[in-house]
DNA sequence: TGGCAAGTTTGACCTGAGTCAATGTTTCTG
DNA sequence: CAGAAACATTGACTCAGGTCAAACTTGCCA
């Protein structure tokens, strides 16, 4: 959720990411936040492991180096919403909160890079300008929660899958990974199950919306965890949304 | 949204406000703002008037004073869902964005106590703490927001019906409103249409569920913009919530 | 390398909430 | 105070998406 650094200003490494290649560690680009190198360390899980329940406490932030991860609530029942999707270079962790509110789990192996509580916090407090990007962060991400509430409020079961692969097409995009003309290639990093707990759906139906998809035409399935899209703007079309939101890719 | 001072800090008066005997005027109690009294002003909107649309430019931020605001998007064929909501001392605005990403309207009467945009932005790069609060405002917002999106993902019509109503007796009883023991009317500052688009339904349906629960006795209907909880457990426990996001009123 | 578990697809059926339409009730306004 | 406009209720009917159940894939690991 919250990207501690412009994506604009990319740097090239962060030398001690126990994965170099990776897409950004978004901690050790920041300038401020080299200050906290001394109480930096890694951790990585595995599909499917959930890093911390809500309620527990809450020792550490996060950023997300690769792989995918959930914010759940759940009822009592055991009916699921998905709140919150982290994905490469975004942030996990609400300074100032020693508990966690909502439930996070790895929906595929991932990484992330984190710092303890308190000294980040400290650092905050002492630094106006990284107070003001995590606000800047967590207004965008109040946007990106805004039109969640559209999505699941007024979209058809259809709609929702085709803003969700539009987003994630994006989200691809954004973070550099250029596509050939015409045809697009997402990595989907979650079951039919968790892709349901984001759109408010049962997986049946996204499993007989995303065959009915390919059916159309529409993309292809790829395995399980791989989609390719025939026509971006036609799946843009179908989404209900004005297009407005991002460009064309 | 964003309440500039901290609830368990107000003070007494606000006195060249328009409505003397307001419950709130945030802006003028928080004493980081009294250096922009004299580029503050007030405003006043009657019920169903539009204060800005989606897209218009921005020259202000403000606080609510009395009655209702929501924040409403739209899809191209009409429909809509509100995506905010402001009661009395909500904050509206986004420093940093000239212009509006959401439609603003008036659901009641409606005072706001304004500042030009420009100034406080200013002040909230001068003063650290300025930046805190509104973050530490804009998580709770953020927090509220997920909440909402489990009601629009999984919840049912009458969940989301008792899920409102709770939310609301329990805003006006933390807004001071003390209420006589079993009893708790609640004023209902929207319109059946509107509730629907809160809640991600169709006004046939609102009015079906309400005057469901009345015949049920679990509610009484005061005019069209009074509603009377005959208990309000039976009606959290309606609501599909464990109840301890706030306390029991 | 084969067997099982997790994940996915597909089918048949059902139901909660939407749609369309008529009627009732307030509340403005001239 | 009448007439209209806005808002709300109620009914009949429909259908998108949920539920339950069975079969099919896939990939893991023993």
């Amino acid at each position: 959720m919250l990207n501690l650094v412009d994506r604009t200003t990319t740097k090239p490494g962060c030398n001690d990411c126990p994965i170099r290649e990776r897409a950004v560690c978004a901690h050790c680009e920041s300038d401020e936040l080299a200050r906290l190198e001394s109480t930096k360390f890694y951790r990585k899980y595995s599909a499917g492991q959930t890093i911390i329940w809500a309620g527990e406490p809450m020792e550490f932030v996060a950023s997300v180096i690769t792989g995918m991860a959930s914010l759940t609530q759940q009822m009592e029942d055991g009916r699921t919403q998905m709140v919150g999707m982290l994905l490469p270079s975004d942030f996990l962790g609400r300074p100032g909160r020693q508990t966690a509110t909502y439930t996070v789990t790895a929906t595929s192996d991932l990484h992330l890079c984190c710092f303890h509580r308190k000294p980040f916090e400290t650092l905050m407090v002492q630094t106006p300008h990284l107070a003001m990007r995590l606000l800047e962060m967590t207004l965008d991400e109040l946007d990106a929660a805004r039109d969640w509430l559209l999505l699941l409020g007024r979209k058809t079961a259809r709609e929702k899958i085709a803003s969700f692969l539009v987003f994630l097409a994006r989200r691809e995009a954004a973070l550099g990974k250029r596509q050939p003309q015409g045809q697009i290639t997402i990595g989907l990093p979650l079951t039919r199950e968790a892709l349901a707990d984001y759109l408010g759906l049962t997986l049946e139906t996204v499993s007989r919306q995303l065959n009915g998809m390919k059916r159309e035409g529409m993309l292809q399935l790829e395995g399980k965890r791989r989609v390719i899209l025939s026509d971006f703007d036609m799946m843009l079309a179908e989404s209900g949304d004005d297009g407005d939101g991002g460009l064309p890719i």
